[in-house]
DNA sequence: AATCCTATTAATCTTTCATTAACCTTTTTG
DNA sequence: CAAAAAGGTTAATGAAAGATTAATAGGATT
């Protein structure tokens, strides 16, 4: 049996998103529907979606700017945004490459889920390959990669070595949970109890330097590991 | 397979410098995002990179502003500036003492892929000479590499053969962490713990030869290597 | 061969940083 | 609800890395 993919639909008008979610829901999706942006970031963060279908134009927020956010939560998430207006289509259609469609209003419901599934099978080809950021941006601050520098706002902060390696394994997974054998295994190495004490006092020192952007927390999820949450 | 570019987009609106950054990075660029012009400068100072995108209207400072001090920091980058306005091509004319280029918004992704091609492709066959650059200026200091002469406002500092050959690498680095590694390998050929201690010796020279100049200072980043840090 | 120059090695001192410990708070479990 | 486990924070510690100066050795030059 093939995997229940869980979707998202970002949809204020009613009879479009009822009919779509019905629709999908035929299809064998698990659909999730959301009438505004913020219960979109909302359940984003309480969900493992596996594509979020936007439309750009709500009551609260602009759909680009919303499909933003939820990469804050959901980095690997692939978007395809439904848009009734013709402008912004040359900026889109460069995406069709990626992992970002668009279809235009009014919806034809095969159209959509053969979309859906391009976007899906081609987030699975390239899961494998590595992601080298040079920079990594968590609210005010920034990693940068090459010469291991963190920064509030251009003010240097200085990182000792492993203060470094867990942050850019908590920002390369930020709003992800990070578990402590993931942790262990990558920068320790070995996951025993004193590195796993060793930890607790990085996340601590971490804690410290994050402190002056409000938005940012890194949480505990108790017996499962850390995340670097990053509020939007 | 090719290198990856680094490029700095320029760009205080969010949903376009989103998009834009999104696109280029699925086009195999790296792209870092800095939304104002002091960020800006800032990412300059601490990336190496091969091509600047700038909007010509920023909410702090004026785009071509923006690119002459850009210029200051790194001489060799080209510019392309994105623009609303219409601009004739004699006001980009007095940029001309390095490769730039401009597009008109709205922007069309395509086009600026070549464009950015075009430009980084122009580096390309001019690269022999930024290689054989014959001097690296560092604060008040000039460092020849035709002479082997290092300068502090005209008066001669003499370094010996291996002083000369660390101050190049560094200098062509500034504001760049050089690893041990990469230092051991280019300068000693074999990375060993008695060269990393000869390396030692040599930082400590340098630093007395660079001591006039307060900007100036090697840093050392615990287990990494060194940056020689170019302060303002 | 004596001198000069330079890179390496040595010796010594200082700084840095990961770990450990100690103690406190929160969460989970029985 | 009490005991136990896990997590949080701060400080102490010691080993490793780095900085600096001095000594040594080896090659080149005269």
């Amino acid at each position: 049996m093939d995997k229940k993919y869980k979707l998202i639909l970002v949809e204020d008008d009613s009879s479009l998103g009822y009919l779509l979610s019905e629709y999908l829901g035929m299809k064998n999706f698990n659909v999730v529907w959301a009438k505004t942006a913020e219960e979109a970031i909302v359940k984003t963060k309480s969900n493992a979606f596996d594509l979020a279908i936007l439309d750009v134009m709500l009551p609260d927020m602009d759909g680009f700017e919303l499909s933003q956010k939820i990469k804050g939560i959901n980095p690997e998430l692939p978007f395809l945004f439904l848009t009734a207006r013709s402008l912004k289509i040359d900026v889109l259609k460069g995406f069709s490459l990626g992992a970002v469609d668009y279809l235009k209003k009014p919806i034809d419901e095969e159209e959509l889920v053969v979309r859906i599934n391009a976007l899906l099978s081609r987030l699975s080809t390239s899961e494998e390959e590595e992601e080298h950021a040079s920079e990594y941006y968590m609210g005010d601050y920034t990693l940068n990669m090459d010469n291991f520098e963190l920064r509030y706002k251009n003010e240097l902060i200085k990182l000792t070595g492993k203060e470094f390696d867990l942050l850019a394994l908590l920002a390369k997974n930020q709003n992800q949970l990070c578990t402590h054998k993931e942790i262990l295994t990558t920068i320790w190495d070995k996951n025993d109890y004193f590195n796993k004490k060793s930890l607790n006092v990085f996340v601590s020192h971490l804690r410290k330097h994050l402190a002056k952007d409000k938005r940012l927390s890194i949480v505990n999820v108790n017996r499962r590991g850390f995340m670097l949450r990053v509020e939007e």
